[in-house]
DNA sequence: TGGCCGATAAACATCT
DNA sequence: GAGATGTTTATCGGCC
C-alpha cells in the first residue's frame, strides 16, 4: 500500500508535468495567435505596426531580435543535437509527453529546436547565457532604434518650428502618443519575453523582485548598455521613486499569477494599458492591432478611457479625449519642461516624460529587468518553472518554493543537459544510460551546481553515483553516513525534504553495493569508494548497442561544443560562467577525475573509442580510467595506492582491495 | 517479454 | 528505550 501510494505520488509528477503540457499548450495556443503564427503574424504586426509610424515597431522590433537571436541559439543547438539526439533518443518518447512548448521561445520561432530540446542540451548557465546575449542584443538595437526614433522626432519638431508653422498641439500629441506606445510595447514586450523565460525556468526571478518593483534595485545594475542613460537623459531628472509606487499590471509576480488568466483580459480597458496586459502576453500585439484601431477611431485613445488617463499611474480624470490629449497628455510635456520655442539638440528623451515619474519608473524597471537578466550565481535562485497546472495551483508566483518548505515534490524544471524524464518528479534517477552516459555527474554538478543547490529537482544521477561523489569531493575519500546525509542535503535542494526516504535509499545503496566500503576509523565507520567496483558494476553490455554508443559519442562531442561555447560565452562576462563552480580550473580539476565516472564505463568497452578522448578530460586521465576495468585486478591494485587526486588515503585506498577480494573473502571488514 | 537496474519501502539487527 | 547505522528482502517501474 505504501509503496503504491509512493508510486503514484512519483506518477502524479509526470502529470504534472503534462499540466505544463496542457497549459502552455493552452498558453501557446493563446499566443499562437499573436506571435505564434511567427511568420504570417509578426508579418501582420510588423504590418499594423509600420501603418501607425511608417517604420518598424517596437514590437516587431523586439520580435525580430527575439527571433533572431534564438535562430542563432538553435542553429547552435541544432548542431549539438544533430550530434545529441540519436535515433532512440527519448524524444520519441518525450514527444507524447512533449507536446507542451513553452511560451516564449516557441513562439518566436517554432520550428527548428524546441525550448525543451534547448533546455535539454543546454545547461541553465548557458541558456542563461544565451538569454542573456539575446537580452543584450535585443537592448542595443532597441537602444538605437529609439536614438533614431527620437532624433527624427525632434528634427521634425525643429524643422516645424524653423518653419514659423507650429505644430498643432494635437498632431503632436497624436506623434507622441504614438512614440509612447511604442515605448509602452517595448517595455510589455520585455516583460512578456521575461515572463516567458521565467515560465520556462530560463530565468529566475527572486520573490522580492518579482514583488518589489524592480526600481528597488540600484541604478549602477549590470546593464550592457546606456539605455537606462538614454532613457533618462536630461529630461528624467532623478524623479523620486516615490511616485512610481503604483505598480499594476507590470508587476512580474501578478503578470505570472495571471498568466493563466489573460486569455481573458478585460475588454474595458484600453489596449495600452498596463490594466489591459497584466502579464505582457503576446496580446501584446494583438493590443497593438488593438491600439491601430482604437487610433483611427475617433474619440478614443490607447492612453484614455473611462474618462481617465490611463498612462500607468496617471489616472488624471479628463472629461473626454480632447481633454485628455490637449490638456493631460501634453501637460505632460510642459511639466517636463518642453519649451516648443527652444532648439534643444538633446537627447529626444525628454520628448516622451508625459509623465515623467512614471518614465523614470518604466526606465528603472528595464533597469532592474536587465539587471535581473544578469542574476549572479551566488544568489539563491528560486528557479522559475513552467507553470503547471498544479504548480500554478498551490504556487501562483509559479517560482520554485524552498524545498524545506515544500510539501511536495515540486519538480520545477528539466534538469540541465538532460533529457526530460529526469523531470518526473520521483523517476529521475530511474533513468540509467541516457543520463549516465550523456551527463557525467561530476562535471554536471560542476555547471549545475547552483541550479541543483537551490532548484527543487531531483538530480537525474543515481543514489550510487551521488554517494560516490560525495565521498570523492572529500579530501580523504571517505564520509561517513552523516556526511554523505550532509552532502546530500547541502548540494541538492531535492533531499532537504523526504529524508527518510533518500537516507534509506543512501543506506540502502551503501549497503547494496560492492563499491562501497564501510571501514572502521578511529572516528567510527567511514565509506569509501571502490574505483573498480563502481566500474564493474557498469553495465558492459552497452559495446554493443550502437545507440548507447552513438549517444556517448554524441555525449563527448557535446562537451566539445560544450566547452567552446561556454569559452565563447565566458567572454561576454557571463557571471554564472565565471563563477568558481562553473569554469574555475580548480574547481573543474578537482571533479575532473570523476567527471567521466559515468561517461568512462561506458566508453571503455569500446576499443575504438579509445583514440577519441572526451574533450572535457585529459587524455591520461582518461586512458586511465578506461583502463580501470580492462587491466586485471593486479594491474589496478598497482593505481590504487593513489586516488586520482588527493593525497593517498591508506584508510579509502586500502578498503577497496579488501573489497576486491571480498568475493572470496566473506570477512571483508578491515577492522 | 524477460532480465537487469535503480528506487522505494520495510523489517530486522546492531550499536551508541 | 530511542535513534542512528547497517543489512537484507521485496516490490515496482524504466529501460534494453
Amino acid at each position: 500500500m505504501m509503496v503504491e501510494s509512493a508510486s503514484e505520488t512519483i506518477r502524479s509528477a509526470p502529470s504534472g508535468q503534462n499540466g505544463v503540457g496542457s497549459l502552455s499548450g493552452q498558453t501557446d495556443g493563446s499566443s499562437g495567435g499573436a506571435t505564434g503564427t511567427t511568420a504570417s503574424g509578426t508579418g501582420r504586426d510588423m504590418t499594423t505596426g509600420a501603418d501607425s509610424n511608417g517604420e518598424m515597431s517596437p514590437a516587431e522590433l523586439l520580435h525580430f531580435q527575439q527571433q533572431q537571436a534564438l535562430q542563432v541559439a538553435r542553429q547552435f543547438l541544432l548542431q549539438q543535437a544533430s550530434g545529441l539526439s540519436s535515433p532512440g533518443n527519448n524524444d520519441s518518447k518525450q514527444s507524447a509527453s512533449a507536446v507542451q512548448v513553452p511560451v516564449s521561445v516557441a513562439m518566436m520561432s517554432p520550428q527548428m529546436l524546441t525550448p525543451q530540446q534547448m533546455q535539454q542540451i543546454l545547461s541553465p548557465p548557458q541558456l542563461q547565457a544565451l538569454l542573456q546575449q539575446q537580452q543584450a542584443l535585443m537592448l542595443q538595437q532597441l537602444q538605437e532604434y529609439y536614438k533614431k526614433q527620437q532624433e527624427q522626432l525632434h528634427l521634425q519638431l525643429l524643422t516645424q518650428q524653423q518653419a514659423g508653422k507650429p505644430q498643432p498641439k494635437e498632431a503632436l500629441g497624436n506623434k507622441q502618443l504614438a512614440f509612447q506606445q511604442q515605448l509602452l510595447q517595448m517595455q510589455q514586450l520585455q516583460q512578456q519575453h521575461l515572463l516567458n523565460l521565467q515560465r520556462q525556468g530560463l530565468v529566475s526571478l527572486q520573490p522580492n523582485q518579482a514583488s518589489g518593483p524592480l526600481q528597488t534595485l540600484p541604478q549602477a545594475a549590470v546593464c550592457p548598455t546606456d539605455l537606462p542613460q538614454l532613457w533618462k537623459g536630461e529630461g528624467a531628472p532623478g524623479q523620486p521613486a516615490e511616485d512610481s509606487v503604483k505598480q499594476e499590471g507590470l508587476d512580474l509576480t501578478g503578470t505570472a499569477a495571471t498568466a493563466t488568466s489573460f486569455a481573458a483580459p478585460p475588454k474595458v480597458s484600453p489596449p495600452l494599458s498596463h490594466h489591459t496586459l497584466p502579464n505582457g502576453q503576446p496580446t501584446v500585439l494583438t493590443s497593438r492591432r488593438d491600439s491601430s484601431s482604437h487610433e483611427e477611431t475617433p474619440g478614443s485613445h490607447p492612453l484614455y478611457g473611462h474618462g481617465e488617463c490611463k498612462w500607468p499611474g496617471c489616472e488624471t480624470l479628463c472629461e473626454d479625449l480632447g481633454q485628455f490629449i490637449n490638456g493631460d497628455l501634453l501637460k505632460g510635456l510642459a511639466v517636463e519642461g518642453w519649451d516648443n520655442t527652444t532648439s534643444r539638440v538633446q537627447p529626444p528623451a525628454h520628448l516622451l516624460p508625459c509623465h515623467p515619474p512614471q518614465l523614470a519608473k518604466e526606465s528603472e524597471r528595464l533597469q532592474a529587468m536587465m539587471a535581473h537578466l544578469h542574476m549572479r550565481p551566488s544568489e539563491p535562485k528560486p528557479f522559475s518553472q513552467p507553470v503547471t497546472v498544479s504548480a500554478a495551483d498551490s504556487f501562483p508566483d509559479g517560482l520554485v518554493h524552498p524545498p524545506t518548505s515544500a510539501a511536495a515534490p515540486v519538480t520545477p524544471l528539466r534538469p540541465p543537459g538532460l533529457g526530460s524524464a529526469s523531470l518526473h518528479g520521483g523517476g529521475p534517477a530511474r533513468r540509467r544510460s541516457s543520463d549516465k552516459f550523456c551527463s557525467p555527474i561530476s562535471s554536471e554538478l560542476a555547471q549545475n551546481h547552483e541550479f541543483y543547490k537551490n532548484a527543487d529537482v531531483r538530480p537525474p544521477f543515481t543514489y550510487a553515483s551521488l554517494i560516490r561523489q560525495a565521498i570523492l569531493e572529500t579530501p580523504d575519500r571517505q564520509l561517513t553516513l552523516n556526511e554523505i546525509y550532509n552532502w546530500f542535503t547541502r548540494m541538492f535542494a531535492y533531499f532537504r525534504r523526504n529524508t527518510a526516504t533518500w537516507k534509506n535509499a543512501v543506506r540502502h545503496n551503501l549497503s547494496l553495493h560492492k563499491c562501497f566500503v564501510r571501514v572502521e576509523n578511529v572516528k567510527g565507520a567511514v565509506w569509501t569508494v571502490d574505483e573498480q567496483e563502481y566500474q564493474k558494476r557498469r553495465p558492459p553490455k552497452m559495446t554493443g548497442s550502437p545507440t548507447l554508443v552513438k549517444n556517448m559519442i554524441s555525449g563527448l562531442s557535446y562537451g566539445a561544443l560544450n566547452a567552446s561555447y561556454q569559452a565563447a560565452l565566458a567572454e561576454s562576462s557571463f557571471p554564472l560562467l565565471n563563477s568558481p563552480g562553473m569554469l574555475n580550473p580548480g574547481s573543474a580539476s578537482s571533479l575532473l577525475p570523476l567527471s567521466h565516472d559515468d561517461v568512462g564505463a561506458p566508453v571503455e568497452p569500446l576499443p575504438s573509442n579509445g583514440s577519441s578522448s572526451p574533450p572535457r578530460l585529459s587524455p591520461p586521465q582518461y586512458s586511465h580510467q578506461v583502463h580501470v576495468k580492462e587491466e586485471p585486478a593486479e594491474a589496478e591494485e598497482d593505481r590504487q595506492p593513489g586516488p586520482p587526486l588527493g593525497a593517498p588515503n591508506p584508510s579509502a585506498s586500502g578498503p577497496p582491495e579488501d573489497r576486491d577480494l571480498e568475493e572470496e573473502l566473506p570477512g571483508e571488514e578491515l577492522s
